[in-house]
DNA sequence: GATTGTAGACTGACCAGTCGGTTTACAGGG
DNA sequence: CCCTGTAAACCGACTGGTCAGTCTACAATC
């Protein structure tokens, strides 16, 4: 039996479930979104939310893991068909950047609304943001193995265009400013110009 | 000067409740910190702090602009002296890493803990980044301007700029690591680098 | 008839905020 | 110097609405 992802499920419930969890929770936040909201939402019932998630936490946790890894797979598969050094960095963010910005409720779950929850929900998150960080600075020793740039300090860096992909997502989360398409073109040249690569035109 | 009078003194009994609170909102987070946590924290009652404050928000806001104030004027003062362009720049991040670092916890409450809470508190947050994006995209484009820089989408950036630096500064509240002084030497080059400026060795 | 899934009324712990009361600070009058 | 009035500051037991989670009943499928 797979007590996590139930195969059978003749409604469809569970998924119907998440969906209104990720509306109310992206919109509301956590702690504003009310059990009974989803319920509605969802057009399930208190019971079908409970028999398939222990409760509230695990049931928004679930959301955050789901598109958590959704982007660490596309992330993955992007760099897959790259060779190596700034090549990767570049495919990586692209990435990254696309993806958050075809989903932009789930970005909102992750970025803002997982952000200020108790302990155990920080845990959550720390894991996912180091599992991205430690992404990049990989990406960033071999960049400098490889000689595409100077050395730098990859740890702090690895942190700041996290920070710095953040900063721009969030915004674009909360005002629809600036569009997907324009931080691509502004952000990827400033993050590789911050490691001091200038990208061969061969577009 | 004796600040802990034996008994009561008007102006202290406020002055230990934001203290209080500002330890129990930065380590707990808004929603796990509860009134009475406040109240035993800072020796004082449920009274007197109903008495100095409306009401649990307003005191959680108190804390975030006490805060954001202090660290716009010490940004405001350090760019005083310095004349234009890429010298305000510096100036400006460097009393914004400085003072981020002599304050952890206030740093942590208005990084961390004032996000995904609920609207009206994302308003305040919103706002107080709001300035800071603004006050350096007005430094971006006079350095822009006179020259120091070629031009960049300044609005882009400035968003990038601050998220660098909140991932950083995150990183560091909740670890430890990297210490103010690692980051000040290992972020600020890298902000200047990804506006194309090289810093002239001149400290 | 057992197992899995769904329904929704109900419960009880929790906690922000209240409220009547007490203490302190100080002013003016005797 | 001692009253006495009064206003600000402070105290803490209590309350009442809220809401996550429970429980019993029922339906469908094997």
């Amino acid at each position: 039996m797979s007590p996590e992802n139930s195969t059978r499920d003749p409604g469809g419930t569970r998924g119907r479930i998440l969906d209104a969890a990720l509306e109310k929770f992206a919109s509301k936040g956590y702690h504003s979104t009310r059990m009974d909201e989803i319920v509605a939402g969802s057009g399930t019932s208190k019971g079908a939310i409970y028999f398939h998630f222990p409760n509230k936490e695990r049931l928004f946790l679930a959301l955050v893991d789901q598109f958590a890894d959704l982007l660490e797979r596309r992330v993955r598969a992007a760099i897959e068909d790259e060779a190596v050094g700034m090549r990767k960095v570049q495919a990586g963010l692209h990435a990254c950047l696309d993806t958050f910005g075809k989903y932009r409720r789930p970005a909102k779950l992750l970025l803002v609304q997982a952000v200020g929850l108790g302990s155990s929900f920080e845990m959550k998150r720390m894991e996912v943001n180091d599992r991205f960080i430690d992404l990049i600075r990989g990406w960033l020793d071999e960049a400098i193995e490889v000689g595409d740039i100077q050395p730098v300090d990859s740890d702090v860096v690895a942190c700041a265009w996290m920070g710095a992909i953040y900063g721009v997502v969030i915004r674009w989360v909360y005002t629809g400013e600036p569009e997907p398409d324009r931080i691509l073109s502004a952000l990827l040249p400033v993050l590789l110009k911050s490691v001091g690569y200038i990208a061969p035109a061969d577009e």
